[in-house]
DNA sequence: CTTTAGGCCTGACGGC
DNA sequence: TGCCGTCAGGCCTAAA
């Protein structure tokens, strides 16, 4: 599923196919997503021109010389680039038909994925307005966890995966940023140091350069933009290893679910 | 304020 | 073989 890496990957991979072109068309093949894509919005659309496409923790921010698009892939929505004549899918929900004779296309089976108009300036959007620092900015580090973290009685893994903590630290980043930090999901987070946070900082921000540089992980589903795989899996050391050994010490890899969610962890490597 | 539970949705998977 | 229950998972909303 589209992590922060993919969903930069994305749009790494789009934006130079997408800067200038201008939008001819937008057809909603199907406009349930989370939220109902508005039945007036290709009208509104028809005709202008992208002038980039940005991203704002797991959203992708399309801004045109007209209104502006708020994309989020979801769980399983991926964005491709066809010509006409490739095929649909099952699941193509929105075709964005550009001037240079290609097509971008929404794909999201589980329709967790929305396409919302996106006013100026994008932070007053009521979806963007309560986010947290980008992991990878200047406002990151472990300070800012420490400090957040006072007096908060949640799991560790919970409190960096709240957007308003730190954005786009999806399951397995958590997972993995917490195995390298040595740090067990389970703790409350107000009993985390901050010498500890500072490495859990590092390797967020490591394990989340290093699937971007790679393309991105791939799970299940996800394809990206130009139909490649990524190959982040291979480098995953406790996510979806439960019961396998610990690259590091051998020893079996536990899950615990924390708040519903897989918590895969090391006993020996993390404390 | 923090924390938790529910809901959205489809495909993969395991059991029968 | 096919049917069906369960689960995954981001992230919002409502409730505790």
């Amino acid at each position: 599923m589209p992590e922060l890496p993919e969903v930069e990957t994305t749009r790494r991979g789009l934006e130079p196919h997408l800067l200038g072109r201008k939008i001819l068309r937008l057809t909603l093949r199907d406009a349930r997503l989370r939220w109902p894509v508005p039945g007036d919005l290709p009208a509104t659309l028809a005709g202008h021109r992208i002038l980039s496409l940005q991203r704002r923790a797991k959203y992708l921010l399309l801004e045109t010389d007209g209104p502006g698009l708020l994309l989020h892939l979801g769980m399983s929505g991926s964005l491709r680039r066809c010509t006409p004549e490739t095929p649909l899918r099952t699941h193509d929900h929105l075709i964005f038909a550009l001037d240079d004779g290609f097509e971008i296309r929404l794909h999201d089976p589980r329709r967790f994925g929305c396409c919302l108009p996106l006013p100026m300036p994008p932070t007053v959007h009521p979806l963007l307005a309560a986010l947290g620092p980008e992991p990878l900015g200047d406002d990151f580090d472990g300070d800012h966890l420490h400090r957040l973290s006072r007096g908060r009685r949640a799991a560790v893994k919970a409190f960096i995966m709240d957007q308003r903590v730190v954005v786009g630290v999806g399951n397995i980043y958590a997972s993995e940023s917490l195995f390298l930090a040595g740090i067990r999901p389970g703790r409350a987070a107000r009993r985390v140091s901050r010498g500890e946070y500072g490495e859990l900082a590092t390797q967020i921000r490591a394990v989340l350069s290093d699937a971007i540089s790679q393309g991105g992980t791939t799970l299940r589903d996800f394809v990206h933009e130009d139909g490649s795989h990524g190959y982040f899996r291979q480098h995953l050391r406790v996510y979806g290893r439960e019961g396998q050994c610990c690259t590091t010490c051998s020893t079996m890899i536990r899950n615990r679910p924390i708040g519903n969610r897989a918590s895969a962890y090391c006993p020996t490597c993390q404390r």
